[in-house]
DNA sequence: ATATGTAGATACCAATTGGTATCTTTGTGT
DNA sequence: ACACAAAGATACCAATTGGTATCTACATAT
């Protein structure tokens, strides 16, 4: 009946949703007991501090986020298919919930100014890595002459970055994906 | 040397700094006591509880926004000075702070999540007004017979915002101006 | 000059925060 | 069967949270 590493995943998860929906600071230790239904004594035996549960759930969500894209974009064999599977993802959030609350790097990035150097950290590390995976698949893209020079790429990475995360902004608080949808199609007509 | 309507402007304005900046619930009585100078007594004489405050310094943060917005886009003439006064607007993020922690809307946004309805519903508030703008401002093109249908205008409405608020919150991340401007040229090239 | 209402300070409150020390339970190796 | 180490529960802690009751000082009208 007793698995620690089920526990310490458990609470992992269960936190990284509250982190993710409640935000960081705004999420006690009370919430994630209720939530888990472990004690603190069992939380602080796993985690050094509530600090370090932050970033390990952030860790966690991070990984979750970049698994699914990466898989998904592997899944697919040509430009056109492997930048639609990240379209698919990011309508996702509106709809299949890999976790809870929304982007876990829009979120991370609007609560970590100034405060929480820690969270900040790893949003800039999610950043570069969506960057990346971004940059490689125009560099795809330069093969079947879609697209002109490299300094094109980084802009259009950056621009292609911008709107996802902004449409899912807006249509999270909206309520209503067709904010994000208007954004795929945006992208889709550059492509 | 008393003067009730300058204190209570002065708390609204030191805690929507704060609550820009930190967040809402992050923030704390004690966070705006020392901001202000002010203490506990002062900040319930004038506000009933901190949603309240919370509320206020919103609306108040909003109500510049807007103002700033509105007024540039009326010192333009034509179309393209006015969308290029909302760009000029969002770059200054990164430059001239009107206030403190980036765009109110996007913050609000983000926070807003499940728990603080009442930011939430202001954050909608927020974005309605921001489409309007950017609405009247498309419909203005439509004359210069430089935008097609209305149907395209809802959806332009929806991409400018999207890229705006995306930009700025990787700008803001990055510390780095780049990300907005690449934004705001992709949003030039559009027009 | 004095009375009065109000702005703001002081002093308190219960509840909650993150964190720790200690105790009990459980699984495991012998 | 038993000892031992580790997992998790219980019980505490000081500090901080939002909030209130009360008191003092000030501005203004008479």
């Amino acid at each position: 009946m007793r698995n620690p590493e089920a526990t310490k995943e458990l609470i992992i998860l269960k936190s990284a949703d509250l982190f993710n929906t409640k935000g960081y600071k705004a999420t006690s230790l009370s919430d994630i007991t209720k939530a888990t239904g472990f004690t603190k004594g069992a939380i602080y035996r796993h985690f050094k501090n509530k600090e370090d549960l932050e970033q390990q759930a952030l860790h966690s969500l991070s990984k979750r986020m970049f698994k699914e894209i990466s898989t998904s974009i592997k899944a697919a064999t040509n430009f056109q298919d492997k930048m639609e599977a990240i379209f698919i993802f990011f309508e996702g959030y509106m709809e299949t919930p890999l976790y809870q609350g929304g982007c876990p790097l829009l979120n991370a990035a609007i609560e970590s100014d100034d405060a929480n150097p820690i969270i900040k950290e790893q949003a800039l590390v999610m950043l570069s890595r969506l960057k990346e995976s971004m940059h490689t698949l125009f560099q795809n893209g330069i093969k079947n002459n879609q697209v002109k020079s490299t300094i094109t790429i980084d802009y259009y990475t950056t621009i292609f970055i911008a709107i996802l995360e902004g449409g899912i902004m807006m249509s999270r608080l909206e309520n209503n994906k067709t904010t994000i949808t208007h954004a795929i199609n945006h992208l889709r007509n550059l492509v």
